[in-house]
DNA sequence: CTGAAAGCGCTAACAC
DNA sequence: GTGTTAGCGCTTTCAG
């Protein structure tokens, strides 16, 4: 005998009946079409505020193929995007210009393979407008999945393609990775630097590690490269540091491909009884305030504007969602802060 | 000029119609009911693997009214949810349970005021069959406005309103936080302890914050209390402790109300040269694996089955839109782990 | 400015 | 087993 909570929720018809206009009229008055004479947009009004009427979506969406909602998709490896302010910061850009043009960004985590298909349905479903795809390991089975359902997509970071190579015709926005790590080792090398190694990101994994550490070769072309590989996480920062100390204990400076990871290095220093930057120059990437500017000491990083490519994302695959032909891809540049790690 | 790029979308029709059978049969199939002959369900297969058809969700949710998905909708102060473990791990149970249950977990964001019409509109669009809520600052507006839309929702800790009291018929799923409380105050006392300082939460925002400090009155009634507020992130923990050493420098343990606030005091003993625990005894509450296993030393810990508690909101909100009667709330126990900080 | 009518793509009785 | 028939709740021509 349990009892169904709620009555059946009051529809367009019911607004119209209650006041006395027709359905078609009411549906201006919600639109916020111009040509309704003010008093009957008043009446419908109160009407809808009496009964606390909402629009269904499902009925809306199945005439106007529209939804309001953009998917932002990411693959969730080992916590690492929970924990890296990095994704926080994109996130925030992202949601921010969506809310701009009124659309709601909705969240979903690729953990387990099992997730695949029930997301690739949900993004197949209808449920959205678009999807921001990050974070996808390579060879990831989603983008041909989502081409073939022929929603608009855009990447966040290039995508990595099984065969190494990128997508054609896939929207993405990246950072300058290479461009930003070269000019935060030839920095170093103008401080006189002679021993700089680097702490590099997961590059058989992630695009953006790969180009970083690119660009410290491209600026060390014959040194006798003191690479140590980590995670991205902080803690996996202070491992290769470690690593990196043991190695070579004569190093002068070190380019870490990552704040978090920097965080992570620097702590290593500290313990070991280096100064920072007098024994060891230390350079990070990406300038996340809440952890360059509170380190000890702050850090010299490489500044991208991560709120601004989040943003751009959103602002791409809504013109792709227009209809306007390729949304092209944009790389956005980066630029060396100096604080005090070098 | 620019061109559509999608053709539009097989439909129902069009299968059945490539078939030759009718659209209720390819539905049956679609929707595995067991009444149709196994050659006429091949056939049908054939003819969507083909077309590539995938069903329109918003049709299907017109008539059903079901969804198969659920919104997670969680306020963002001060990015705290994103760095804070405890969050990644509810969330993670949250996400395997529906998944069990072929459901899609989408994750929404509440942060400037502006989020709140959306996302309301949002939930009560139809766009989801029900939702989870998680730290609403003290008399959100949030709850009442989902009420009204009818949708069925749980709460992940025990609400607080604007009065201060809590919601009438919602289900929530919180962790035993005062008793917990009492356990790691009692062991402090136990090891022989007198001068128990406390490093709590933001009791005025959380009443999980202010249920453990509770509990750690409980357990020294007339002790004059050493307390200190911080707002659950690190460094607040580091720099709460720095204060509780200032005030009380002959304090002889800390119970400190989380365990990321718990790595920050330790952060801050050290550095103060006190040795933990044969100086000052440490107790954390969560008990999250990331953090009390890999803190120097680790970290005893009141332990909360953090994924449990994210599977059973998902799994009273599942039988709360099956209708079944009031799904009640419940508190879940907390059991000391002993590591080596206290 | 407003109303009538025709679907959008799907499911669910109900017949056959 | 399978087809027929109504809608689900909304937007959108098209008349008036």
């Amino acid at each position: 005998m349990t009892q169904r909570t709620h009555a059946r929720r009051p529809t367009l018809e019911d607004v119209a009946r209650r006041s006395g206009v027709s359905k078609s009229t009411v549906s201006r008055v919600i639109n916020g079409e111009a040509k309704v004479r003010a008093e009957v947009v008043d009446r419908v009004r109160g009407v809808i505020a009496d009964l606390g009427y909402v629009p269904n979506q499902a009925a809306r969406q199945l005439v106007t193929h529209r939804t309001g909602a953009v998917a932002v998709v990411a693959a969730q490896p080992e916590n690492r995007l929970f924990l890296d302010p990095f994704f926080d910061c994109l996130l925030r850009g992202i949601r921010r210009e969506l809310a701009r043009h009124g659309a709601q960004a909705v969240l979903l985590f690729l953990d387990e393979p099992d997730d695949y298909p029930r997301v690739a349905d949900y993004l197949g479903g209808g449920h959205v407008d678009g999807a921001l795809l990050f974070s996808l390991r390579p060879g990831d089975r989603l983008p041909e999945m989502v081409d073939r359902l022929g929603l608009p997509v855009v990447f966040g970071g290039r995508p990595l393609l099984r065969d190494g190579d990128t997508v054609h015709g896939h929207a993405y926005v990246d950072g300058d990775n290479r461009g930003g790590a070269r000019q935060a080792v030839q920095h170093l090398l103008s401080l006189g630097r002679r021993r700089i190694a680097t702490v590099a990101g997961p590059y058989d994994q992630e695009h953006s590690a790969a180009d970083r550490l690119a660009g410290y070769r491209d600026v060390l072309p014959d040194a006798p490269h003191l690479v140590e590989k980590a995670d991205y996480t902080r803690q996996g920062g202070a491992d290769a540091m470690a690593a990196l100390l043991d190695r070579g204990p004569d190093l002068d400076a070190v380019f870490v491909a990552s704040d978090l990871m920097a965080a992570g290095a620097l702590q290593t220093l500290r313990e070991r009884g280096r100064r920072v930057p007098q024994d060891v120059a230390v350079v990070g990437f990406d300038d996340l305030a809440s952890i360059a500017e509170s380190t000890d000491p702050p850090l010299t990083t490489v500044h991208q504007d991560v709120e601004g490519m989040g943003r751009l994302m959103a602002r791409l695959l809504l013109r792709k969602g227009e209809g306007v032909a390729e949304a092209s891809s944009v790389v956005v540049p980066t630029r060396l802060v100096r604080r005090a790690s070098a």
